[in-house]
DNA sequence: CGTTGATAGTCAATCTATTTTACTATCAAG
DNA sequence: CTTGATAGTAAAATAGATTGACTATCAACG
């Protein structure tokens, strides 16, 4: 008797560990090979999502984004900032903010980091098409949304 | 201008890892309001894999699993048997080799965090169908498949 | 204005999980 | 009966995040 194929006689959550691994695995290497290799583990989303959006964010949407505690936000901000790839800047509209940009050598580790996941999010849609890429992402916002609606 | 789907402006890896966090957030509420709130992070795989498998494993299936140290694995498996959910013994084939396997608490533990797995699985398929889920758990097999690849 | 409550962030101490380094026991093959 | 690989343990160090307590700023109200 054939097995049924491997992934489904896993949980969904265990293949999204794994599925993520892949990203992560391929990031860090990418960025160690490039002489970026004192992130910490977090660090990859923060400076992930620092890439992708305009320009710099406060430490209180970190906080939101990695569902950390503005505590191990501040630390890892500052790990970043010790390291070179993050600056504090004041804001100028509300001064309790302390808004956190890319360094020089934050947009280096940004652009490494974006290209090993774009080469990733293109081989896959090579395998599977874009519009199965496309599905699954509305799959997983299905599931995101579950969690919103929730923890009400 | 309306805007993308939010969906389709977060990188893939940060949907996956939000997506597991509804699995996990759930589970651990479950297991919570059960009793069962001494669990580690990792111990959730550790339960749910043996609860899927048939009768217990060796650790060092779940190093390749958890993709922790084995040493890791050690611990994680001594701090679920101190709690009561985990048994180590002896294997006959193999003395090297340690089995681990659920206690009767660990069965309690083990069911009552498939429910709440299952409750997710199945409002999402009723959400998406269950065409999109299989699909999409496809979709995940592929990314993983790659990484094996990769790092050969 | 001046108080009150919420928001943004910090500091210090602690805790938890995992890794590193080093080791023992068993197996499998010649 | 040695050699090399496999399965696991033990102890110390480290990284990451949390808890608890605090400061500064803002926004609204009397």
């Amino acid at each position: 008797m054939t097995d049924a194929p491997w992934h489904e006689t896993v949980s969904l959550p265990a293949l999204l560990r794994h599925a993520r691994t892949t990203y992560a695995d391929a990031m860090r290497h990418a960025l160690d090979e490039a002489g970026y290799d004192d992130i910490p583990g977090n660090g990859l989303y923060v400076i992930g999502g620092l890439a992708l959006g305009d320009g710099g964010v406060p430490i209180g949407r970190l906080v939101r984004e990695l569902g950390i505690t503005k505590q191990g936000a501040g630390q890892l901000v500052d790990a970043l900032v010790l390291r070179g790839y993050l600056e504090r800047t004041p804001s100028d509209t509300d001064r309790r903010q302390l808004i956190v940009t890319l360094t020089e050598r934050g947009r280096g580790a940004a652009a490494t980091q974006t290209a090993a996941r774009e080469a990733i999010d293109a081989t896959l849609a090579g395998i599977v098409g874009a519009d199965d890429v496309a599905r699954t992402r509305r799959t997983l916002a299905t599931l995101i949304d579950m969690r919103r609606a929730t923890r009400a």
